[in-house]
DNA sequence: GACTGGCACTCCGGCCAGTTGAGTGCCAGA
DNA sequence: TCTGGCACTCAACTGGCCGGAGTGCCAGTC
């Protein structure tokens, strides 16, 4: 017996209710809510037959039905109807994020915009160094054998770091220092720097060239080895509202949230603008995510992807609303950074 | 009757019992755990007499005795034996901070730290940007009429603008601008560079005015207006383990959290570096935090103090643990500091 | 006057049994 | 293939009962 149109609509009945009262639903209330012009003893052989295939599951016998991972899987894949944002939320989501004064503020308004819109909480990570290329390079003299070094990426990422010179430089020196670096290395991207910054110690003058030996190693591991890639969550309170059951689901979705490599993982596979992912439940590779599921997508300006954003929540989640909210921000935020 | 020493020693024991616990704490079990050289009935006697001057309440009648906030009070103030971290405690923190890279590691490394020390929510603040002076300004030519503008303070803090200029700027005069404002501005303490960016119109010559006029109006939003303090927490799976209250007292604190103001105003009332404050239940003006308690102090290099941290959690919280864990955190931050 | 032992009392929490109601599975018939 | 009917299951609620922890009070002792 295949999967035919109305077993289908059942299941989507069934997600929708669910996650629409957070109880099981049984046959009865079913055909009420939804016009399925059947009896329920139809809608029971169609949710038996659900149930044989892994869709939904009983809590316990005589109770009524609740969608599995597999359920979820389905309904986003085939059933769910995406709720387009309407021109007024746009509106405002485009107003909230250019009113945003530089990049901190860009990632905090729409990691909280995000969660507001969803009612879940909202992932978004930084843009990636790794995926940025060299703006501009700044050496500020703090001693004379110290430097603080101020990288500037295209999108908007400010890194800085101490250099410790083994010789005192003069201030001429740092300019030309400066001349140097920028030279080489404004419009690289960060993956591309290594190669350029090999060739930065023939460019200077012999007397400077310990001093760029230090600079050197600090750029590279700025550059490449540090690939610090930071994230920014809010919207924890929607836990209490959704994940009832605390202690389990709260606090294991709370202790995902703290270890940053978890998050980072979650938002960074994804490739292009476009694509969307959707993981709930089971599929999640980090054990404190199975009980719950993300939605995630790149964002970034124009095609390019510098960063993921993304939501997170119990798998009783509103997907249609979460995946129209996701991928709207992500474009608008995209259209803020190309504007920058 | 006053509140003699036997009092006292009651009060103490009872709130420890509670804090370790979490249950209501009877007479029986009082004067077993703690070798109090007297009967049950005596210290009925004594906790009738506490009850009745407010330190301590029963949930119901014939249940055991709950400190009040008033008896949290009392303790804190006269009857807690601060326990001082181990040596190796000690050695550890200053490890860990020590390998921090820059401004936001530390803070990252500093608020995980508390979190991990105390079993509480952790809050740090970030350098304050009016307790600081101006190190340098930057600023990098990105369109012919768009600037961007670097700002770097001796704490360490890097903001970044952008500027509109009404009309094309060379290299050159972007160089000249740059070179005025750092003249004017560099080691200006935040607060008193209103004064400063005034006289910055004069220094240049006529046809540079209209771009420095623009620059001028952002530098006073950068600098002075927008007082952009930002915050960092980390340790809220420790809400699960304490406050098993969930619906009420963890949902107040997230939401607590998620409000950037409510955690300023907390942390921004220290003066001095050795004031550390305890606010506890209703002493806290944040309707969300009268469910909780706060341990807050000031940290920065030296005796100045340029931002706060401390630690949040349910009343009945180990005061004398986030004291000495707050205190030693914030010397060491403070020590980094120095020493970036 | 301070402490103690004894006693009656209160109230929470756990346990048990009974009832209700929502929901199911299955079957015979249209 | 759908439907109505029927018997069955089980969670959730209710009320009653009991035990235990804890209290307040009082009379007696040091």
């Amino acid at each position: 017996m295949p999967l035919d149109g109305r077993k289908l609509e059942v299941l989507r009945a069934i997600v929708e209710d669910y996650v629409a009262t957070h109880e099981p639903v049984g046959s009865k209330t079913l055909v009420e809510r939804h016009q399925l012009r059947v009896s329920p003893a139809t809608i029971r052989n169609d949710m038996a037959f659900l149930e044989d295939e892994g869709y939904i599951k009983q809590p316990h016998t005589s109770a009524g039905r609740v969608p599995t991972d597999k359920g979820y899987r389905l309904f986003v894949d085939r059933l769910g109807r995406i709720k387009p944002l309407s021109a007024a939320e746009r509106r405002a989501i485009q107003r909230f994020l250019e009113g945003a004064v530089d990049l901190d503020d860009v990632v905090h308004r729409t990691v909280k915009l995000l969660a507001q819109l969803t009612r879940q909480v909202a992932v978004v990570q930084y843009p990636s160094l790794s995926r940025s290329s060299v703006r501009h390079l700044e050496l500020v003299p703090l001693h004379q054998t110290r430097l603080m070094l101020v990288m500037i990426t295209d999108t908007g990422r400010v890194e800085q770091r101490l250099v410790e010179l083994p010789a005192a430089v003069s201030d001429d020196d740092v300019v030309s220092l400066r001349n140097v670096i920028n030279e080489k290395l404004v419009g690289c991207r960060l993956t591309d720097t290594p190669t350029a910054i090999e060739g930065l110690l023939d460019e200077v003058h012999q007397e400077l060239r310990p001093a760029m030996r230090s600079l050197s190693t600090v750029l590279l591991e700025t550059l490449v080895e540090r690939h610090e890639e930071r994230v920014a969550f809010a919207g924890t309170v929607n836990l209490t509202r959704n994940a009832i059951d605390l202690s389990g689901t709260m606090r294991s979705i709370l202790e995902a949230l703290e270890e940053e490599v978890v998050l980072l993982k979650l938002l960074g596979e994804v490739d292009s603008p476009t694509a969307l992912r959707v993981r709930i439940g089971d599929e999640n590779e980090s054990e404190n995510l199975r009980v719950a599921s993300v939605v995630s997508t790149g964002y970034g300006p124009g095609a390019t992807v510098v960063g993921g954003l993304g939501v997170l929540g119990p798998t009783r989640m509103d997907y249609p609303a979460a995946i129209a909210a996701v991928r709207a921000v992500a474009r608008y935020v995209g259209d803020v950074l190309a504007q920058g």
